[in-house]
DNA sequence: GCTAAACAGTTTAAAGTTAAACTAAATTAG
DNA sequence: CTAATTTAGTTTAACTTTAAACTGTTTAGC
């Protein structure tokens, strides 16, 4: 466990590179797999709208736009025409705060809720056809590593 | 290598639910690593057009349009598109090809290379301070789990 | 050979994203 | 209390991507 400095510093170098590398892959593996699961998507959902959807069923009840928008990882713009999207399909509500009038409160209607359990459902087979390809203990190893990584990022977000 | 609870009954449930959960997160750190890597990249380079540039390095010296469309997972418009940027700053050569009408041959030229390799050192500060906070075994471990993911979708790829 | 089909690359329209400018509301400082 | 600053959300312009239509080239079938 104990290490020289020198050694951490090599350490340092060599998985410069690694990660790299490690984010190439991990970067095709996301546009493979984001363009399968969004032409299964219901209703002309799109990633990022089920993705708001799937938010509000994961995390909070309500939320802000600004509170998505950094949940989301995108401009506060982006997250204007998304919840005029899942808007016009009646999945979330937006109304005026009452504690702040430059805020504005998002919630997910019952068919908001019932919309993402569908696209979840639909999903469904495009994911199993992949999971029968790949050893479930493969998947149990890796998400608790990918998890580690996200955290990383997350936390040194600049 | 005894499993935990948890593995057990993860096993139990359906997997589909488990490559979801599984994409998901990669397409969180994609979104974050490339953000973070495409903010470090000189010469106004964007990630596809390093990604070309990385390709012609790594894979061959030479290609045609439709075969770096395919290489990188995009559209040929896309390439089109790419292409134009990067000729534009005389880091590829676009020319006829000699033996089809029809095709164009792209190359790297050695500004191209000079400049994919600047690349990489400008991004690599970003790397090493994430690969600060992760053990580079972890990562080694990964890899080759991810290969495989990347691998299994190419080949369904509908 | 000639015609039809397939193929390679470009263009176009629609959609989505970002950064920056803008509007309106809340804080802060003097 | 007023004025300046910060904050939340929207709008806009520029850009990228996709899917589909289009142009030109090659290959196949007859």
């Amino acid at each position: 466990m104990s290490k020289s400095m020198e050694q951490e510093k090599a350490d340092a170098n060599v998985s410069g590179e690694l990660v790299f590398r490690l984010f190439n892959e991990i970067g095709i593996i996301a546009q493979l797999s984001t363009t399968r699961f969004e032409r299964s998507l219901p209703y002309g959902m799109s990633r990022p709208q089920f993705s708001i959807l799937n938010w509000f069923c994961r995390v909070d009840d309500q939320a802000s736009p600004g509170r998505l928008a950094q949940a989301m990882e995108v401009t506060k713009g982006a997250i204007t025409n998304s919840l005029k999207k899942l808007e016009a399909k009646n999945f979330i509500t937006v109304s005026p705060d009452e504690n702040s009038g430059r805020q504005k409160v998002v919630r997910l209607t019952p068919e908001g809720r019932r919309a993402r359990d569908e696209a979840i459902l639909c999903a469904r087979p495009a994911f199993e056809q992949i999971s029968q390809s790949l050893p479930a203990e493969a998947l149990i190893t890796l998400m608790p590593e990918l998890e580690k990584i996200r955290k990383v990022l997350d936390e040194s977000r600049i």
